[in-house]
RNA sequence: GCGGGCAUAGUGUAGUCUGGUUAUCACAUAGGCUUGCCAAGCCUAUAACCCGGGUUCAAAUCCCGGUGCCCGCACCA
């Protein structure tokens, strides 16, 4: 579907719309509605359930969104998470000092400060790459955080995070005293983050609010984690950076076993590949339609030492886009905090030598998720629209309807609450037809719908028994009401992660 | 941020150029009747000119400002 049908489809059905709406909204904030809620929870819980449930050794944190300036400082937000742009005054354009200055400053511009840029751009005589005047200049920075006034003085500054990563450093020594356990350590946030975007755009892809889930794995880089044993002859459609730096542009299926044997490091391929098995086999993207992107040296952040984006074809979209990523951060992090708060990070391994643990970082946008999860899984299908999503992640489990209204009221609602007091998420329905309320049930992803009818309540062989109606393939079954709960419960349970 | 385009019920729209009755139609939604297993039919109801200012006897319509959305550029450590 296109990004406005989509939208105002989800906006119809109460998954979210714009925050403020009736003022007119706001730019880059939107808000859940009760379905969306529901479908972000359970999209939460599997994400923790295949990562985090991965190990013992990982565990999940609630850190706060709000952060003294020190922190952003110390992981370099507060000097790097701007860009200094140059603008023209002839003829508006705005480009990146860094690209402007490619010939005159050959080692790039970092550190330099806009006064100090605006400088060179004086005296080098740089020209408008669009227009050609040489009426550049320097603005202020453009900040990508919120700050905040802080403290009962407002004197000192605080900041909203903008990565949820932080939180999980922040956490680390803490957590080593609370885990009690060797290396590696595993710290997983899924929180909110909060990003003053330029030109936020496209509904749930660029929000300045936003929900991430990040497991940091910490490391001794003589002992990383894991190492793709049973999953070695997996294969996952990859795009490596050298064939991107050629200019060949297609994806290629490689196995585990190859992508080690290329050079990089086994734990780094065990978790692409499980990091690839949750996206197909847990949120059922199409495979055809999913790839790992390998970020370039260039392209990556310079304390990344490896960065694979996984990215998802949206028709919405029109394109390949980044719905998570693997990043191995080396020690920067823990580093740059140790120095910063004085804290000792490293850890003592058994021989007594000291080392900054390295960091790999699995981060998985939330919001990302829920709108590819519509794009891959929602459509028209001939006369219907039918959200294929996973019975375990769908905002409604059943649907529950009496045939006549008039007629089978009392045991259809009877029934209704019993499956809601089991625990299963259940929709009663008695309002027009039954062919519209099934529709209704399939376009907001309703896996099974149960009616009530005359057979249920005659005195029939089919008397308490009720026609159980599958989304996918509209095949309907009769069942027992009693053994309901039990059918439905079943299919509700998720994949198990394989466990290390 | 820059440039271009757009903004009318929940959705899609007519009307805007050329200002003038109670703002058109369809679908959706709610209630009723009827039917009784896949968005059927009939009746009824709810429901909109993005916000603010200006011009005018009169503004959905013309002008200005703002906001939001779409496309392109830029940005997305």
């Amino acid at each position: 579907m296109k990004i406005d049908e989509l939208y105002a489809l989800l906006r119809r059905r109460g998954f979210l719309w714009p925050t403020a709406e009736i003022y007119g909204g706001a730019q880059g904030l939107y808000d859940y509605g009760p379905l969306g809620r529901a479908l972000k929870r359970r999209l939460e819980e599997a994400w923790s359930a295949w990562f985090v449930g991965r190990s013992w050794d990982y565990y999940r944190i609630e850190p706060t969104e709000i952060v003294p300036e020190a922190v952003v400082r110390a992981s370099g937000h507060l000097e790097n998470f701007t860009d200094p742009e140059v603008t023209c005054a002839t003829c508006h354009g705005a480009f990146r000092a860094e690209t402007v200055l490619e010939k005159v400053r050959p080692d790039g511009i970092d550190g330099l400060t806009p006064p100090q840029i605006e400088e060179i751009v004086r005296s080098s005589h740089v020209r408008c790459p669009n227009c050609g005047a040489s009426t550049l200049s320097v603005p202020e920075p453009f900040h990508l955080m919120f700050d905040l006034p802080f403290g009962v003085r407002g004197g000192e500054r605080a900041y909203l995070l903008p990565e949820t990563a932080q939180s999980s450093y922040l956490a680390f020594a803490r957590m080593r005293e609370v885990g009690r356990k060797a290396l590696p350590l595993g710290i997983a946030v899924v929180g909110r983050a909060y990003r003053n975007e330029i030109a936020p755009r496209q509904v749930l892809f660029r929000m300045r609010a936003f929900t991430q889930a990040e497991l940091q794995i910490f490391f001794d880089p003589a002992e990383p984690p894991g190492a793709p044993g049973a999953s070695a002859s997996e294969t996952i459609p990859v795009l490596r950076a050298d064939r991107r730096a050629r200019g060949e542009g297609s994806t290629e299926r490689l196995s585990a076993a190859e992508l080690v044997a290329s050079g990089l490091p086994a734990f780094y391929v065990d978790h692409l590949v499980h990091y690839y098995q949750f996206l197909r086999d847990v949120l059922g993207y199409p495979a055809e339609r999913l790839r790992f992107l390998e970020k370039s040296e260039r392209e990556r952040a310079f304390y990344n030492r490896l960065q694979f984006d996984a990215e998802l074809h949206l028709e919405s979209l029109a394109g390949a886009k980044e719905i998570g990523a693997v990043h191995y951060r080396g020690d920067y992090d823990l580093t740059r905090h140790g120095a910063a708060s004085g804290r000792d990070l490293s850890v003592v391994r058994a021989d007594g030598q000291r080392v900054v643990p390295h960091v790999l970082e699995l981060t998985f946008g939330i919001d990302r998720n829920l709108w590819a999860l519509a794009d891959a899984l929602l459509g028209v299908e001939g006369d219907r629209t039918v959200w294929r999503l996973p019975p375990y992640l769908a905002p409604i489990a059943v649907g529950v309807f009496p045939l006549i209204a008039k007629e089978h009221r009392p045991f259809a609602q009877h029934l209704a609450e019993e499956l809601r007091s089991a625990g299963i998420p259940t929709e009663y329905d008695e309002a027009s037809s039954i062919g519209r309320r099934y529709a209704r049930m399939d376009e907001v992803g309703t896996p099974y719908c149960v009616t009530v009818d005359a057979g249920t309540v005659g005195d029939g062989p089919e008397r308490g028994t009720v026609t159980l109606r599958a989304r996918d393939s509209k095949a309907q079954e009769r069942v027992p009401a009693a053994e309901v709960a039990a059918r439905i419960s079943a299919a509700l349970r998720p994949p198990w992660p394989p466990s290390r």
